[in-house]
DNA sequence: TCAATAAGTCAGAAAAAGATGACCAACAAT
DNA sequence: ATTGTTGGTCATCTTTTTCTGACTTATTGA
């Protein structure tokens, strides 16, 4: 028996809000641009042709908020802004590897 | 520049589906529950009363498909059903270890 | 000042995931 | 054969995610 009613189970996960910004839509495909270094907005577009804006805008904030992402703004010729992945990004895409290694 | 139009990149995720068993409503909960060893559907009902029956049965169909867990039907007095972790489940599990040593 | 380019936002539609309550099947004891 | 218990399914509704296409802002070179 694994429960008596007298003591409550925690069931909180505390890797849960890392889980939605490394498991939505578009952000395994997101970090593996950023593993090459610094990219665009616009990079993204072209790389992705079957995503669309708004899902890209959002996965970036995302992972902005999360601190996975950081957001450089470097007012050259017609308007860059690069991100790159952060230390914390790197170790959250060791997530996927680590999960690559499990047998299908 | 990270790339040139001649070579096409794989962002494929290997890992991809996966993500979807373990990132899902209640599946980390339910990776609690089996920690501690076999468990039946009504146990999941009294430990979270704030999930419903077609979520459960939905989630455990995620996991057995995915070979994350084990059940077992033990035909006895009113009939029990019973899941529990494979060995590949104690190794997806690792991934909520590993994404809780991720600092905040 | 006007146009071009990069990097978005916004309102609304469609699709996917989750919740609800009614219903069903297997089994065993009566 | 009927009933109680466990372990679900089914149709439907709601909520959340994702998509679509039009519009906006910032910068700068002509």
């Amino acid at each position: 028996m694994t429960n008596n009613s007298s003591i409550a189970k925690d069931y909180t996960c505390p890797g849960e809000p890392l889980l939605r910004v490394i498991a939505g839509k578009w952000k395994p495909q997101i970090f593996k641009v950023a593993a090459d270094g610094p990219f665009r907005f616009s990079h993204l577009m072209k790389e992705f042709p079957g995503a669309n804006k708004q899902s890209l805008s959002v996965a970036l904030r995302d992972m902005e908020e999360a601190g996975i992402l950081f957001k450089t703004t470097i007012s050259e010729k017609p308007l860059h802004i690069e991100y790159q992945l952060s230390p914390k990004g790197v170790d959250v895409m060791g997530v996927y590897k680590y999960i690559s290694t499990i047998q299908k």
